[in-house]
DNA sequence: CGCTGGGTTGATGGCGATCAATCAATGTGG
DNA sequence: CCACATTGATTGATCGCCATCAACCCAGCG
């Protein structure tokens, strides 16, 4: 499972989002890591805490979710194989979040100093480490879509859609099928129902072919009919922009212009 | 409404984030805006698009949302006054999600081309901003909890409780109630629920004199069982971590060390 | 004055929760 | 090798939250 260098699945996940140049990528291999395997259910990071350090995951899922003071949980993104989970570390003061491991999850820790520094030398690789974090909450706006206003099945083949489409980005499926090791007890704490409805459901995509779901093996039987089931429309996964020119190289000082209130078309400043 | 030069609802937004410098201040007070009134419904950016510009909310209130292609409206975040709202069509290929005025909005509109020559003379404000983007992606997080695992009245108690705290911090309170302009056909399709339903839970929520809720205008009566009921905790709209020293200042490299797996403990690498 | 958009209330029905039982697979200690 | 516990998938019965349909009211407004 772990027989490429782990830094190396950070680097082509990454890669996707936007070209990372040859200084980039040194950086990136030069830095500490830290590895460490979780067993399913286990915590990586905890709600409440104050890290000095953000993480990757090398090889297989986590995913990030709360607690609630009735016991409840509820998952609202999914991690794979080359995602930067908590990125977020840099910029909160406090976690407000859990990262649990789904199945066996192997995971480098990343200190946010040794990040920083690489950063520093590399705004090419800033840019790309704020778009993913920019991609991630598009991913979690998406997800509130599917809870608010899809029916339990519509928001169960979304996800498979999502996690399929991701999956074949990174080379991790096999034809139209991949390994998913979450419990039907996590789907339901994703998508905010309970495992015996999560259990129905299933059945009923499996009924209508769309989709065949046993041993922690998922195979999309027909992904036309899946992604129109499920409303499925990828233009949120997509890669980022490529970094604009001004990000690196400061530009000359513009003079402020304002212009005034209007309904529909502009005018001119009079104050 | 606009008595106040309408960069400096941004300057102070930004400000409750992170330390603004002078210099930062100032390249902010710089920018070129255009900036328009929009009438409650109006949309200001569209999915699909893909703008060169991003946009900042002056004065009332906005709500990023998606529509669905059986015609249903999913609202997943709302912004006030100073709330830079689309930062993230400086990262995104395509607008995936419609920014909708609620009730009357004014709105400053800044090229990309001139935010990115601000950033670039300044990687204080820089870095405020990725925050900025990082912050919206907890509240949506925060957002999928509320849809997937609490009731009806938590969750628009939940929502009101958002609000009074962000509004409060920005001055745009009075004691403890505000006005929000959203109709109650806005707030079915926030938190996913019919206007029906929404009209009912509103009448709890009064009747257990949590709050008032009439003509625009919301009145929190009993702000400990409110954020109680809706099992609020306010640490996701927190500000964020000040700037480290390595963000603008490139450190020394460092050599790689990695550590190999394990579980619970750290060894040393063998490869 | 009628029109329109929003708020309010009632009746009915369905999606999904909850409680409960069964079954298969796996692990564990004797 | 077997008794036993554990974890997860599956199915049935019943209940409740919330959607839907349908009025009706009210205020603002042309």
């Amino acid at each position: 499972m772990s027989n490429v260098v782990p830094v190396d699945t950070l680097i082509s996940a990454l890669g996707c989002i936007g070209l990372l140049d040859q200084q980039a990528v040194e950086l990136l291999r030069a830095l500490p890591l830290r590895l460490r395997r979780y067993d399913a259910g286990e915590h990586i990071v905890r709600a409440g805490s104050n890290p000095n350090e953000s993480c990757f995951v090398v090889a297989g899922f986590a995913a990030r979710g709360q607690y609630l003071a009735d016991g409840g949980r509820q998952l609202d993104q999914i991690h794979i194989s080359g995602d930067f989970v908590d990125l977020h570390s840099l910029h909160l003061h406090r976690i407000d979040h859990d990262i649990i491991a789904l199945g066996t999850c192997e995971v480098a820790h990343v200190s946010h100093e040794h990040l920083g520094s690489a950063m520093a030398q590399s705004g090419r690789l800033t840019w790309i480490l704020w778009q993913s974090t920019v991609l991630d909450g598009a991913a979690a706006r998406t997800w509130v879509t599917c809870l608010g206003r899809r029916r339990a099945d519509a928001a169960l083949a979304h996800l498979v859609c999502e996690l399929l489409i991701r999956l074949e980005r990174r080379g991790l499926t096999k034809k139209e099928s991949f390994r998913f090791p979450g419990t039907q007890g996590d789907l339901a704490d994703m998508l905010g129902l309970s495992v015996v409805h999560i259990n129905r459901t299933l059945a009923e995509l499996r009924r209508l072919r769309l989709l065949e779901w046993s041993h922690n093996e998922v195979r999309v039987l027909d992904w036309e009919r899946l992604a129109e089931f499920a409303d499925f429309d990828d233009s949120y996964l997509g890669a980022g922009r490529p970094m604009p020119r001004w990000f690196t190289k400061p530009a000359h000082h513009h003079p402020a212009t304002i212009r005034r209130f209007t309904n529909g078309r502009e005018g001119v400043a009079t104050d």
